[in-house]
DNA sequence: CACGAATGTTATTCTGGATTCACATTCGAC
DNA sequence: GTCGAATGTGAATCCAGAATAACATTCGTG
């Protein structure tokens, strides 16, 4: 009977969504200690004690909310090398596709940025899996671009560049959005570009 | 009577110390929510409640620890700029002080940028004034060396500098210390030296 | 329509952990 | 040596806030 579960729990995966946001929302603002249960659900329009209909625990809302960020970078980080022509071509494409990540969804950066590292083991080593499956895209189209990077400087180049570009999530520039795009992906690209050393 | 007080406090002054550094060590660790007042004495060699004797509040060691941190920042870097002899010289003094710091004092870097956020008000404005003041310096010294920035723009790409650098307060990388401090300061010097627009 | 599953709600329980209290002890000053 | 201030301790408080319980309601499905 294909239809039933989904049309069964349409209702609960919107209300689960509605919680996952409000969850990125009120963290990034507060920090995920500073928001309590009540607040999570009172924002997605439910009482506290609704959420436990949907989720185990507090942790399991922010573990499923960054676990599908990191999933979704990756994926995405996927599609843009697959429909690259060449390997610069890939390598921009990353870079351009992350920027309008992090200025589209400035909350979940710094949600993960600020919670990623205190989770349970099991998850948190998941979630670092998944990002070093997303790293490593990056760091391949780099060194396909300047093959002189050895594997470690590549791969801490990379995280720079993540930082640098995830940077704009802890401050709201006053440059027009496009000019602050621009911004970031001509920083990012040069920074990566002179990664091998100062020229 | 000049002493009387310095002596007087010194055993004390030496026991705060200690809570500081065990704070941000714990923090950085753990996540300050996650440390608990208890953890804290012990890694200072004391009692939970001793601190009491030193802090009004477990939030307050946070503060003290991070208005230290802007307030050493800030002073560093009107020293570099006072020594330097033309501007390029200071933005590229900024560069290597901030990148020194970011690797010396990993922990305290990821405690501002895990709990800068979520401080009661008035802390967090004055920490927020202090750290604008640190900023400025670097826009100053970056519009001395490329005056076609506008104001915002040099705002936006000075922020996204400190997200290059202070990343590597999230990721230890393999590389050697030399090589680490080299790559950060290379890629840095040409995100900030390209942020006009790519070339 | 009737039944069960899913979803919610309003109490209620429970606990971790910050803060406070009532005492030692130590230190510097005179 | 004595006194007061500073520092520290262990034993209570105290409470926010997560998790649970007991009881509606709604929604699909046959």
């Amino acid at each position: 009977m294909p239809g039933t579960a989904t049309a069964s729990t349409a209702r609960g995966q919107r209300t689960r969504e509605r919680l996952l946001g409000a969850t990125a929302e009120l963290v990034a603002e507060r920090g995920f200690h500073a928001v309590g249960i009540a607040d999570i659900g009172a924002a997605a329009g439910v009482t506290g004690s609704a959420i436990y209909r949907h989720f185990p625990s507090k942790q399991d809302i922010l573990v499923a909310l960054l676990d599908r960020v990191v999933d979704d970078l990756r994926a995405g980080a996927g599609a843009v090398v697959d429909d690259a022509a060449t390997a610069a071509d890939a390598l921009d494409g990353l870079v351009a596709a992350h920027v309008d990540f992090a200025l589209r969804d400035r909350a979940l950066i710094r949600v993960y940025d600020q919670e990623a590292d205190h989770l349970p083991d099991a998850d948190r080593a998941r979630l670092r899996r998944t990002q070093r499956e997303y790293a490593d895209v990056w760091v391949r189209a780099l060194r396909a671009v300047h093959p002189a990077l050895s594997a470690d400087a590549a791969r801490a180049a990379v995280h720079a560049a993540f930082g640098l570009v995830n940077s704009v999530a802890d401050y709201r520039s006053a440059l027009p959005a496009d000019e602050q795009r621009a911004l970031l992906v001509a920083m990012t690209h040069a920074a990566l570009t002179h990664a091998g050393g100062p020229r």
